[in-house]
DNA sequence: ACTACGGGTTAACAATTATCAGTTGCACGG
DNA sequence: CCGTGCAACTGATAATTGTTAACCCGTAGT
């Protein structure tokens, strides 16, 4: 089950990876104590249940979602190589629903191992801390991109972050990616409805800088549709991004 | 300079506070080297620089900045007893600006000593990670107000926010509260113009729910409003929350 | 083959919010 | 005292988005 090439091995890949040491790959790889397999809509920790372990999202799209009078709101998204629940260490109880989006490949990582890391390993410990803190700079891209973008805007985006992010983890190619995301869902996360999304993707296409078909995102411009949507990928911690400096050869 | 009432002690008040030892309240205090205050619009600390220190806020308010095309957009806030780039240690650069609104007082804490507090003292660290993930579980609730609310909502949920978290350090009475945001402030953080918020605040003072004027915030009836707002403050992770359980006892 | 269903699509209309172009009121420096 | 500047406020109009109510089109099941 653990291979060589190791389960954790796109966690941070892209970004803050290559400032772990090889024994630290290793003491990660080995915190995965089991994978699972689960389906669509599948609730990998629910909010307010105290949590004892964190999962490792392998394969899969993940959402953070928070009940709202009983409409499911979408306010983050989870590639694969993300910790989609690390923070559930620090905080012990969620205040929203991670969800998968299609069916998803978990790795769980108990809590009592953390805190093992936690006593014993202050420079992995940091990068883990990092790396519930990249999500909340995504928080912070995705509140400007609320307060501030027109719903075309938004659409491209969400897109151009996702195209970015499965970058890191080489799950897109120059022309596109492959996800789960149904038009309900891309609506949900750019606070709009469906039948306006659907509007804004038709309007997108005929731009000419956006396909979006059964699961399969194209991007035939993407620099234009960054410009277009005024993405900046530095928010993201990528390799050779404004933030992302070489701060960490240090403890 | 650093009383027997401690620089710290508006730290996670009425949170996660009473889960540290005397001891640990101590090490806090002895974290913060100098204090300054500073004025209005100043840069507590700078998107993209390397930080080397952190900085409690211990008076006034702040704001976190994000420039785009010239507008500098409003993504989150703080008050007194927020670490308010706390984050700069594990992310080392900050994505966004730290910008004071209105004169505040600061404690500052130099990451060497942070280091120390990451090397020696397990169960701190982890209430210090908890804290900045506080911060991402309001981002959370704001993508989620943008999402969802109507701009009469939005800015009821923030006021309901800010009276909380200002109630938690004992800055916020039955009536009100005192606040340095001006209009411009308020409608750059609902995601909306200065001319709308306008508007927006005469109705809400119509509905008997809201005053605001010349930095005083009134609220006649806050039960209603936050009603009026969808506003739960869970969320907030304060004291007898749904959130905060009693699984802090243990290290 | 027929039906049910979920997701995508469209049109007409209504509600919300932005934009533009001001006015008012107050505080401050000369 | 006057002028300047900033913040608050307002009206008219335009742009964006929401709502409602459909229809289309595959796929899965009977």
């Amino acid at each position: 089950m653990s291979e060589p090439s190791g389960l954790t091995r796109l966690f941070l890949k892209g970004r803050l990876r290559h400032a772990l040491t090889d024994r630290e790959v290793e003491v990660l790889d080995s915190l995965i104590e089991r994978t699972e397999r689960v389906p669509d809509g599948h609730v990998v920790q629910a909010r307010a249940v105290e949590a004892t372990r964190s999962t490792l999202l392998l394969d899969g799209f993940i959402a953070r979602v928070i009940d709202d009078e009983g409409a499911r709101n979408i306010v983050g998204l989870q590639v694969p190589g993300d910790f989609v629940d690390l923070h559930a260490f620090a905080l012990k109880r969620l205040d929203h629903d991670v969800v998968t989006i299609g069916p998803a490949l978990l790795g769980y990582v108990s809590h009592s191992k953390l805190q093992d890391i936690v006593r014993n390993e202050p420079h992995l410990t940091r990068v883990l801390w990092f790396s519930t803190l990249l999500d909340a700079a995504i928080h912070r891209e995705w509140i400007l991109k609320l307060e501030q973008l027109k719903a075309e805007e938004r659409l491209g985006h969400i897109v151009c972050e996702l195209w970015h992010r499965l970058n890191f983890v080489d799950l897109a190619d120059t022309h596109g990616f492959n996800m789960p995301l149904l038009q309900t869902h891309l609506a949900n996360a750019c606070g709009t409805t469906a039948v306006h999304i659907n509007r804004v993707i038709k309007a997108v296409r005929e731009r000419g800088l956006l396909e979006i078909n059964r699961g399969r995102v194209t991007l035939p411009d993407r620099p234009e549709l960054e410009r277009f949507s005024r993405f900046n990928p530095d928010y993201l911690y990528g390799k050779g991004s404004l933030y992302l400096g070489d701060d960490f050869k240090d403890s």
